[in-house]
DNA sequence: TCTGGGGTCCTAGGACCC
DNA sequence: TCTGGGGTCCTAGGACCC
């Protein structure tokens, strides 16, 4: 006999606020804004108090605070956050060993054919929640669907603290209740072009032949569209990751206009991109960059030279030849970027050169580098245990 | 309102090859 | 000299998500 699959989608709610908190017990039941607190920075998260005067993530910081001038606004510490992150992840795996993580506070468990260990899926749900409050403090929203599509909109639907189950063959009923302003994978950019051809609800949606609204929409739209108004997953996050890319980018404090600042930038970020890609063992082919001038137009250059890219020098020459085509002297920089791109899996390149590059020696000593700070961290670490902060008391 | 940072995926055009 | 069709790779831009 076939077995209902059931898909858990398990969502934390305000993440970052909720680990501050726990943190630091006083700004329990605060307006709590979790970001940068520069004039340029945005809401990262926003604790359900802050949520009630209207603010929400990727809101300018500005803006929320004059929305809710008493609000605190905290640093984010994200050492701290994937540090908690792993722990709620290692009790989920305790659930089901099929856990894919899909973010820092969001994971799938398929929890197909666990009814014998843990009972019916609600009742699954709830020790899970209740787990996860006992050994982190922390409360989660949980969806259970038979697809990642309907359990990751069904965690959305009850927060915080949610417990929410789609049956089969309830989908569609869900789909009309969430609406077509919260399906997800439809932006704004999307609702717009939608309203333009006078469509309004998921049910007016439905009333499209697959045809007309690939030609309406595109063709991968189209069918997105045509599945996710059907209560149909659509194959979101089903295939493996295929690219992979590892990139930085900052926005200044004040617009930049001089060379040498926009040098020192990309130098090293340069660095930081290399060892990141060092430290999780992927070689990269494509070096890009992106720039983004005071009125947020924003353009992106990339290059693919031959062979491999072996060191963070290499990183930094090709940026800085990409910035030079397009950016000329005193025109003031927003946000400047570097980011590593096509990556594959490997110390090796993927053919052998004839002659030994110069930036592979580079390379080995970048390594090398790598290697000795994180024996420090671990040797800071390991100190940290001997003194703990005091949250940890 | 004056818009972060880190990603993935899609589209479309051009180069190049057979 | 006018010119097809398919495939792959690269580049740039953009939508979307957390």
């Amino acid at each position: 006999m076939e077995l209902e699959p059931v898909i858990f989608h398990v969502d934390m709610d305000a993440f970052y606020a909720a680990i501050e908190v726990l943190d630091n017990p006083s700004y329990a039941g605060t307006c709590l804004l979790i970001g940068g607190n520069s004039s340029r920075g945005v809401v990262a998260t926003a604790s359900y108090e802050a949520r009630k005067y209207g603010i929400h993530s990727a809101m300018p910081m500005v803006q929320a605070l004059r929305l809710c001038p008493h609000a605190v606004v905290v640093k984010p510490r994200m050492a701290r956050y994937s540090q908690v992150s792993s722990q709620v992840m290692d009790i989920l795996r305790q659930f089901s060993s099929d856990l894919q993580q899909i973010s820092i506070d969001e994971a799938f468990l398929d929890m197909t054919g666990t009814r014998r260990l843990f009972g019916i899926p609600r009742q699954a749900g709830k020790i899970l929640k209740e787990r996860v409050k006992k050994e982190t403090g922390l409360t989660i929203s949980v969806g259970i669907g038979a697809s990642r599509f309907i359990a990751k909109m069904a965690s959305d639907y009850d927060k915080p603290d949610g417990l929410c189950r789609v049956s089969q063959g309830k989908e569609i009923a869900f789909i009309d209740a969430v609406g077509l302003q919260k399906l997800w994978g439809v932006g704004k950019v999307t609702q717009s072009l939608l309203a333009k051809h006078h469509i309004q609800t998921t049910k007016e949606l439905r009333s499209y032949t697959m045809d007309s609204l690939q030609s309406l929409f595109g063709k991968s739209m189209g069918q997105f569209l045509y599945l996710a108004c059907r209560g149909i997953d659509p194959g979101i996050f089903s295939g493996e990751a295929k690219s992979h890319s590892i990139s930085t980018e900052t926005t200044f404090e004040h617009d930049v206009t001089s060379l040498s600042i926009l040098e020192q930038t990309l130098l090293s970020m340069s660095h930081e991109v290399m060892f990141r890609a060092l430290e999780e063992k992927q070689i990269g082919r494509t070096v890009g960059i992106k720039v983004r001038l005071p009125d947020f137009t924003t353009y992106t250059l990339q290059a693919t030279p031959q062979g491999t890219i072996y060191s963070a020098e290499q990183i930094y020459h090709l940026a800085k030849q990409l910035l030079l085509q397009k950016w000329h002297d005193g025109t003031p920089i927003r946000l400047i970027g570097v980011g590593l791109y096509q990556l594959y899996e490997g110390s090796r390149p993927l053919q052998e050169e004839l002659f030994e590059d110069p930036y592979q020696k580079k390379r080995k000593i970048e390594q090398v580098v790598l290697a000795l700070q994180k024996q420090g961290k671990q040797v800071f670490k390991a100190k940290n245990l001997e003194t703990p902060t005091p949250s940890e008391k």
